[in-house]
DNA sequence: TTGACGCATGCCGATATGGGAATATGATTT
DNA sequence: AAATCATATTCCCATATCGGCATGCGTCAA
């Protein structure tokens, strides 16, 4: 059953390492998918099929220019990720041994930047 | 290759609605395996097996009581998440995006009519 | 010790996924 | 129309994943 009824929702988007670096990408404005592809050291098709699950999600819009395709962020999407998330605030502030998976935390913050 | 090296991350743990549930359930308190599964309307194997992932990010602790395993919040992982989708707090009020909003506001509306 | 309980693990089947390569589609230029 | 460029789609493979089921393992009680 593999991941059941969880694609194309914006947790399962943003699962995926490539498809999070795409959109810190488009960050920076949009980007043609030739230049994703380039951005992430990868293929023409690879970065098509996740602009694509991007696009399903609606974290991404496109628009056409010429022969090119520009893809651009519609980060909307990601709030809901962030209030998501949010509602747990209060549980890593916690008093007790938290300051270790505090530590942790911020390590992992650093390596995905 | 599935999904590559993305297992065992946190982004990849809650991904899962079922998880997502549980991190919620656990909120309210350190839960046994059996109790997560009723509270999931799974089976004991189900449960104990997403509680796995859980673990294996830090998501989630367990501590053992007599014959029960009591697993509780570790919500401090889910710090990275929120930080990272924070990342995008300023796209999602740009203007361009109530302005998308409100264009596609209009081509409903006249459609609607 | 034996049995009962709680949980973890292993195996299996069905399905989804990501990557690579080839090809199709679409748009532009000549 | 033909050639060219940019992107999307398709096919295939290897692998990961989830769910169900059975089983193993540890713990407590009688």
């Amino acid at each position: 059953m593999a991941r059941a009824a969880t694609t194309s929702d914006v947790f399962n988007a943003i699962a995926e390492p490539q498809r999070r670096e795409i959109l810190v990408l488009l960050r920076a404005g949009e980007l043609s998918v030739t230049e994703v592809a380039q951005g992430l050291g990868t293929t023409q098709p690879g970065a098509s099929k996740h602009l694509r699950v991007l696009r399903e999600v609606g974290l991404v819009r496109d628009r056409k220019a010429g022969k090119q395709r520009l893809y651009g962020l519609d980060a909307g999407g990601l709030r809901s990720v962030h209030e998501w998330t949010g509602g747990f605030e209060q549980f890593w502030n916690e008093s007790f041994d938290r300051l270790d998976a505090y530590v942790q935390d911020l390590k992992q913050t650093r390596k995905a930047e």
